[in-house]
DNA sequence: GAGTTTGAAACT
DNA sequence: CAGTTTCAAACTC
């Protein structure tokens, strides 16, 4: 197997890393001009293309490598030139990130956007300036721990701050503006940023109708291709036109320039909603190659500003490509392949393009819509003009047992995992791009930058991309109330990069129907023809273990279902909760090196991560061993990466084990039986002995009825837990005032450990005195309990005394 | 945590 | 295909 040579390896990350460039943007064009910084572009790797992945100088789609990546994104340009965002218009922009990504953001002057990347998700930042309202310290943004913490630290201490902190959200307030900032992360926590306007003026009038403030300057990001000037077409309202004098500015994210010939594609930079934002366990599978700048203004319909320059089609037409694939979280998930038709200018309708693709008994849907998972960034401060939802892109309804993405490609593709050292990206080597089906969408020539809320569309030519990982993914700036002028950039990204050519990898190929969970399907390049590339998912489930982090309003997730349920497929039979719930257990192999199907992370089509496996091979250091194993179980046992837990006969229970246990002595009512195990009775087609595990065994029921009960105990005891610490929160943050502003402490400040141990000897020894006048056990009990409230009624009075002594000497 | 039990996977 | 061995998880103490 072919591995990308370091150098290139080292390429590559240093493009999407690189925030030397992006720093200290010359503001050579001040007065209005769109200024492309593309620090790297002369740099770009020709062997990349310029997929939806981001790539370049800010990396929203970085992979999901432990490693923290800390991008900045300075704009030391003057009030009137910097990246901003213009007030009452919302740009919302989804963006994938990696795992404890930083972003740092240094608005010297007037606006500034900032770019979060977290990890589990790509997720906009949403910046409101309101008109002269400036940002004049630098403060960063940073995502650790699926969190998302916006610090207002200098701005040379950004980046640690920023790492320090990504634990709690938290509230910024700069100039006025607040910044409330949550996240989604792995935990499914939602992330919101919000900027609420303080200033007086309406959000529209702000930036770009007021004639006081400085010309409202859009940066454009470029999370794809080169950078380039994008004219953001005016309309009526807040529009932002070139004619207004506003400045465009364009950020290359991705510094790829693209090759291809064929048309530019735009996207929209959705946001990765998380379904269940509370969900711990929700992985929201960030995989969206859109990448669109989309700006709502109250009065039209939220413009899209597409980045991205062709980048699909690149892929299809520069063989040598690579394709960096996303992990999958978990195997069993289904990759939702989004894919819509950049023509598509409904703004206000929500665009549902389902596709299906059998892939033996997997079915890969894919649908966009606008209600899915709409994001909501909204800004308190309201506005007179009414904003139209953005469009979004949703990506759900995916039936399938198994988390496979497909990217199209050509037909009879050799994909061939290519391991980049000290690389967080996983690179797909696509060979022979040939004819294809039509499934692909063709899409037109880009014809503007900007678009007017036309949905994600992540096809380039006659190609769909489809990026593992990637829930449904939707913008829905839904403010049916008065807009903000908060500004907001939600930025999806896949983690896909092409890099061609390949070499074929003959012991691979393309079998729909055997390849572990998680496969994906690499486009491959081809003049508009389609094809599947197929990739075991395994390769990227490494990746996958972290995503994208989106950013999302407060407002709530109302979307975010199709995302989870889109993610959460079941797994092995066992429910989505279930699935959701259970963080798959580290192996402990030793002697397998987690190659075989001993290993249930490599059984699952994972990598081992954070496992306490010994000589594990089950990682991509190790890809070729890994290749290998799992042909050699493909060739014994074509179906070894197929869920066990399928669909029963008919008449038959809807789940059983495929195969059937072999139980001899466990009676299958534990957990050595794969069937009870997966919580399934045994079936005709087992060939256990003494089986108990039936639906009438008492056995059986008799072990239910504990596990349920058990269950109801954890749940009782953690919710207890939570309502207690809920109280005891709710009492200190109640208390607090007083203690801080100095009116006095509570009595129950005044039980310092000496106190407490003073009581306790008290108890104690009145305890002693029962024991030794032989009292009853009521008696003592008594007696404790008398001499408890003995203490604490000097506790109380000692307090109430020392507060009384405090006033009186004006304390 | 160490040792045992268990059954699937791997091997012959 | 059957029997045996290997292996890691489940289980017990």
């Amino acid at each position: 197997m072919d591995v990308v040579s370091p150098e290139l390896n080292s390429l590559l990350p240093d493009e999407i890393m690189d925030t030397e460039a992006i720093e200290d943007i010359p503001q050579s064009q001040p007065d209005g001009n769109a200024v492309q910084s593309e620090p790297g572009d002369d740099t770009s790797v020709p062997m990349e293309t310029d997929t939806p992945a981001a790539s370049g100088n800010v990396n929203l789609c970085p992979d999901a490598a432990p490693t923290e990546q800390t991008q900045t994104l300075t704009t030391s340009a003057p009030a009137d030139s910097t990246f901003s965002i213009s007030t009452g218009s919302q740009l919302p922009i989804s963006i994938s990130s990696v795992p404890s990504p930083l972003l740092t953001l240094k608005p010297s002057m007037a606006t500034s956007t900032a770019t979060t990347r977290t990890t589990d998700s790509v997720t906009g930042t949403t910046v409101t300036t309101s008109g002269l309202q400036k940002l004049t310290a630098p403060f960063t943004i940073s995502a650790a721990n699926h969190q998302i913490i916006l610090n207002k630290v200098a701005s040379s201490q950004a980046t640690e701050a920023a790492k320090s902190a990504a634990s709690q959200p938290q509230v910024i307030k700069q100039d006025g503006q607040k910044l409330l900032v949550t996240a989604i992360g792995k935990s499914g926590q939602p992330i919101v940023l919000q900027l609420p306007h303080t200033g007086n003026k309406p959000g529209v009038s702000q930036t770009v109708g007021d004639s006081k403030s400085p010309a409202p300057q859009f940066k454009v990001v470029t999370i794809g291709g080169r950078s380039e000037l994008k004219p953001v077409a005016g309309s009526a309202g807040n529009q932002v036109t070139t004619l207004q004098a506003q400045q465009l500015k364009t950020v290359q994210i991705a510094k790829k320039t693209p090759t291809s010939s064929a048309a530019p594609i735009k996207f929209i930079i959705t946001k990765t909603v998380n379904s269940k934002g509370l969900s711990p366990q929700t992985t929201v599978s960030p995989v969206i190659a859109g990448r669109v700048l989309t700006q709502n203004s109250p009065v039209m319909p939220p413009r899209t500003i597409t980045l991205s320059e062709p980048h699909n089609t690149s892929i299809q037409s520069i063989p040598g490509k690579k394709i960096a694939i996303s992990p999958l979280k978990t195997p069993s998930k289904v990759t939702v392949v989004s894919v819509a038709s950049p023509t598509s200018n409904a703004s206000q309708k929500s665009v549902t393009l389902p596709v299906n693709v059998a892939l033996g008994q997997q079915i890969l849907t894919v649908q966009q819509s606008t209600s899915a998972s709409p994001v909501k960034v909204a800004t308190s401060q309201t506005t007179t003009q009414n904003i139209k939802p953005v469009q979004s892109v949703a990506v759900g309804g995916v039936g399938g047992s198994q988390f496979k993405t497909i990217i199209p490609l050509a037909t009879q593709p050799n994909v061939q995992q290519i391991q980049v050292p000290g690389s967080r990206f996983h690179y797909v080597r696509l060979v022979t791009a040939t004819t294809a089906s039509s499934t692909g969408q063709p899409s037109g020539p880009s014809t503007s930058s900007i678009q007017t809320a036309k949905p994600m569309v992540v096809s380039t030519g006659a190609v769909r991309m489809s990026v593992p990982i990637v829930p449904a993914q939707t913008i829905k700036q839904v403010a049916p109330k008065p807009l903000t002028s908060a500004a907001v950039v939600t930025t999806t990204q896949t983690q896909q990069r092409l890099i061609m050519p390949a070499t074929p990898l003959p012991q691979i190929q393309p079998n729909f129907t055997n390849l572990p969970p998680g496969t994906v399907l690499a486009p491959a390049p081809g003049g508009g023809n389609v094809g599947y590339a197929v990739v075991p998912a395994q390769y990227v489930t490494q990746l996958q273990q972290s995503p994208f982090v989106t950013l999302a309003s407060s407002s709530g997730f109302p979307a975010s279902t199709a995302i989870q349920t889109q993610a959460r497929l079941p797994l092995n039979g066992l429910s989505t909760a279930e699935t959701t719930s259970r963080p798959r257990k580290p192996c402990n192999c030793t002697k397998s090196q987690c190659l075989k199907l001993y290993c249930d992370c490599f059984a699952n089509g994972e990598f081992c991560n954070n496992c306490n496996c010994n000589n594990c091979f089950n990682n991509l250091e190790h890809e070729t061993e890994r290749l290998k194993a799992i042909k050699t179980c493909l060739d014994r046992n074509p179906e070894a990466f197929k869920p066990k837990i399928g669909k029963g006969k008919e008449g038959e229970s809807d789940r059983r084990h495929s195969k059937g246990c072999n139980c001899k002595r466990s009676g299958c009512l534990k957990n050595y039986c794969e069937c009870y195990e997966a919580k399934i009775m045994c079936s005709s087609i087992c060939k256990c002995i003494g089986c108990k595990n039936f639906e009438e065994s008492p056995e059986r029921k008799t072990l239910m009825h504990l596990a349920d009960a058990a269950e109801v105990r954890v749940q009782q005891q953690t919710a207890a837990k939570t309502k207690l610490s809920s109280q005891i929160s709710d009492l200190l943050m109640r208390t607090a005032p007083v203690i801080s502003s100095g009116g006095g402490r509570l009595p129950y400040t005044f039980v310092t450990k000496e106190v407490l141990e003073a009581t306790c000897e008290c108890l104690l020894e009145q305890a002693k005195k029962a024991e030794q006048t032989h009292q009853p056990q009521a008696e003592a009990e008594r007696l404790i309990l008398e001499e408890f409230g003995h203490c604490l009624m000097r506790i109380i009075s000692s307090a109430g005394k020392a507060k009384a002594d405090c006033a009186s000497i004006n304390c």
